[in-house]
DNA sequence: TGTTATGTTGCCAT
DNA sequence: TATGGCAACATAAC
């Protein structure tokens, strides 16, 4: 599932690979003509050939390439989605739903089991608003303590459901937030206004750890992420609670057994002596 | 064989 | 505004 260090690994693979190419032809699977889309009025289809590639950014979970023209490529992989690069002759790989030939004999693939994913021809002002709409990066400085505090302050929603919150903070998922957690030892249904200085200290160093690990192991794979190579992330190894306590797995810093909860949808894993409810 | 869990974003209801 | 629930989708694991 990738989070922002999955989306950060393509980015990092991605833009050597595409910067300064020139997109040739598309090709839009036509079972699912909705993988691409663009502006009003625009048929990204007809547009992108011609149009050569710049930066690789990231925001949050997304994946922004520059193009000439002042347009932009917005890519969100969603839950699925794998963004590859491989030789032309490469046979379409499994569940391929877009390809662009560039000009070094490479294509980029967009493949995605799910269909969830998308590929957006936007203009600036879709880039300028699309980062208008989401939170502090976590891993710039603008993630303070005191900044945290301020942006949960008030909230009685739970601080796992917060964390998710990409108006609030762009680019933690399900795996980042379970673990950054448990390294913070705050329970998971706690208000998110209730956090004290100290607890929003060790959550914001959480944070900020538990995504550069997983950066320099090149994501976390459960089932599905790859990067633009085809190749696994090495992170799964380094998880301490998600992924168990399906099975009464024991918590790796204490011995209890991990328990199992359901907050605003989404499994979470946690050690209810690590990570105690406070009353 | 059918049922359920998986998890991201955006839309809808409260 | 804040929050919760659900749809979109395909598959694996019961």
């Amino acid at each position: 599932m990738p989070e922002l260090p999955e989306v950060e690994t393509v980015k990092r693979i991605l833009d050597p690979l595409i910067m300064g190419r020139t997109i040739i032809s598309v090709e839009v699977d036509p079972d699912f003509p909705g993988v691409l889309c663009g502006p009003d009025g625009v048929d990204a289809s007809r547009t992108l050939p011609g149009l050569s590639l710049q930066r690789v950014s990231r925001r949050g979970k997304y994946l922004i390439v520059g193009l000439s023209d002042l347009w932009h490529l917005i890519v969100h992989l969603r839950m699925t989605g794998r963004l590859l690069v491989v030789d032309h002759d490469t046979p379409a790989v499994r569940f391929e739903h877009l390809r662009m030939a560039l000009d070094d004999g490479n294509d980029i693939r967009f493949a995605d089991q799910r269909k969830f994913g998308r590929v957006e021809l936007a203009t600036i002002e879709d880039v300028k608003a699309l980062d208008r709409r989401l939170g502090v990066e976590p891993l710039t400085h603008g993630l303070s303590p005191y900044r945290l505090q301020e942006l949960f302050r008030g909230r009685k929603a739970p601080v796992k459901s917060a964390m998710l919150n990409q108006h609030l903070i762009a680019g933690l998922g399900n795996i980042y937030v379970d673990e950054a957690l448990f390294r913070a030892g705050i329970h998971p249904l706690t208000p998110a206004g209730d956090l004290n200085l100290i607890q929003i200290t060790a959550l914001v160093e959480a944070i900020q750890y538990v995504l550069k690990l997983a950066i320099r192991n090149q994501g976390t794979t459960f089932a599905n992420f790859e990067n633009p190579y085809g190749e696994a992330g090495g992170n799964k190894s380094y998880l301490r609670v998600y992924g168990k306590g399906r099975r009464g797995e024991p918590c790796p810093r204490c011995g209890a057994e991990l328990e199992r909860l359901v907050i605003g949808g989404r499994g979470t894993v946690y050690c209810p002596l690590c990570q105690p409810q406070e009353v």
